[in-house]
DNA sequence: AATGAATGAGCTTTCATTCAT
DNA sequence: TATGAATGAAAGCTCATTCAT
């Protein structure tokens, strides 16, 4: 992948060079073609035809349809990073988290974003690569989260089983997502209820 | 073909018949191929291949390979069934269910299981006819434990926001499958310890 | 094929043996199929299913599929020489024959008749064995209505071109067949009108 | 490929575009593979090997088998109103037909024609949407027929029954292609002969 | 006489990928 | 940069046919 790096340093913000937009266009297709069809059901035609692009010409940005998964998992472990920093220096942690709920709750219950999600963790499953890549945005994920914790709660609550929560945090999340597709009409407000208090005896306890 | 013939007589258990026999092969050949390569990257030859039958064959036990997956998932349910009958009458319904969360934090973190789940979820995320399996399945689930929880808990505890609980918890284990992926290194007993807290105020708060 | 020829040649109508009961169940049955489905479109296994009958047992009486189609053709001679002896001997045979183009025209109308003749001529087009089948029929049914015309029309009307009177006469309901399928709608009575007039013009100037 | 350039410029009858031609050449293939072995014993790749192209590439072009025969039965429509054309604004119509009775017989009795139109038929015998085609191509032919001889005959002769004198018509040439088939030694003077007057008994009487 | 388990070839169709232009 | 013609390798599925029982 002999991609130039958007050259034209110009000061600020550089506005994104024609190669950078086009891979940008194609994950963006990328994303919702997987999530309505999968990734095997959605052919590289679809994801072209998507923004008007021809099939062959992806191959000038993407090495292969797997590279585009690749590219997708990286866009959302930005995503993770900016959201995180949100949290960073909270006053009051446990409260600015428990705030939070109701957002996470209602986005991991979006049943586009879940499918989307599954069939990375799917692929995931069986392809080696694909593995990796989750795999190592994931500790980096909890590295933040850990940081996070141990400087954000009252000193000497929960630091017992300190991974362990974690763990048991984001599985709570990670969790929401499948019952988004095995129960689509859970309510969401029972969960966010629920939700809320076991988190909180989750930081406290 | 050297399949013992069934000896005719032996009352109780009866051997099942060679249909049946066929079947159970071609689900697990299915489920160990699905697991390596995903529903769409395993083809009927890899399945036919993995027990010595012919492809065409298998299309006199399942209509197609669609069905084969509603066949996995139904053995799925079967085995629920199972183990929510184990429950069904404990004398301490919380107790036994906290025996038990060793062993289910075994069952989801064990990676292969989780990837074939995974991959039956993925698909529900965009074909609707397997879309409908899992929610149907998880329906009767949720039913069982309702019931299960509604007799079993002592009177006057965690009945408000009930079926949110029941939710929650399902997350709780659906989601360490997912852990079980981003996250090989993850400490059993650590997650075993956190979850045995975070279920006990769960059903008894 | 090696098939007994019905023995115990007991009195007038001999009662048929079990194969050869058998061969016009199977030849019913592929009638209907092929009628319906195509000669390509209908299964051994349709057509054992037609009747009962495992597709395997099928092959104790015909040799492959095309046999079957084989006896079909024959069949059908068998009534066209049955018919044919209705005219002979007919005081006024152009009365006759006038007197039945009611009867044929609706029968080349039907439909699904038309279909599976076709089928077979279709199968004639590219398939030399059948192509002789459906030729040699065809020689004997010009044959009969050679010497049947030559018999029985008054002395000295429509003697020159016979060969091509007799082959036009054949196209006109050989052509009917054609008709029903390209035109569903079409006017039996108009067409009877028509063809009379045609025909008596045929066979009498 | 070396296929000409358009010069562009050459302005009437500007050359066909590629995938025109392309469409074209498919279509010659598959008439000639399906004379050849019929609709369902020629298959994709034969008729893609026929003129040297791949048979996922004819998917390019149609949709599917079926749509290659609605192409064919198009053209045929197009080369029967180019004929019709014709005899449009002749002086004598009845005199017109007659003298191109003996191209039409000669048209119909070539057996690898009829063969492909046999196959067609017999495929609109049992595939509802090739009947459609065929039944709305014959319905436009019946039309253009019609306004002919209304026009085009001498006042007051042949209206009556003027549809049942279109389908035997029609029926006497649909069935020299059956002839064709059955009688393969079939005169073609004779029954040019025998056709002539008996066109002009449909026509004038 | 009859079954049905089993095979293997073949079918239409889809698609990632390449490449001349 | 961009197109779209073209390929070739699969895939799911069907079926005539065989054969042990």
């Amino acid at each position: 992948m002999t991609m130039a790096r958007p050259h034209r340093g110009n000061a600020l913000q550089a506005e994104p060079s024609l190669p950078e937009v086009r891979r940008q266009q194609i994950l963006d297709a990328a994303e919702q073609c997987f999530r309505e069809r999968g990734f095997h059901g959605a052919s590289m035609a679809d994801i072209a035809r998507t923004f008007g692009m021809s099939a062959g010409h992806i191959y000038n940005y993407f090495d292969s349809k797997e590279a585009i998964i690749a590219g997708i998992v990286e866009r959302d472990l930005a995503d993770f990073y900016r959201r995180a920093g949100e949290l960073r220096g909270a006053a009051d942690l446990p409260r600015a988290i428990l705030e939070r709920v109701d957002a996470s709750v209602a986005d991991k219950l979006n049943r586009s974003k879940s499918a989307l999600q599954l069939e990375v963790l799917a692929e995931a499953g069986r392809n080696p690569r694909v593995a990796e890549m989750v795999q190592s945005v994931d500790a980096r994920v909890r590295t933040v989260l850990r940081r996070l914790l141990q400087d954000g709660l009252p000193a000497g609550t929960a630091t017992r089983d300190l991974d362990g929560r974690i763990d048991v945090l984001m599985a709570l999340f990670d969790g929401l997502m499948i019952r988004a597709l095995r129960h689509p009409g859970i309510s969401r407000q029972q969960v966010t209820r629920v939700l809320r208090s076991t988190i909180r005896q989750l930081l406290q306890s």
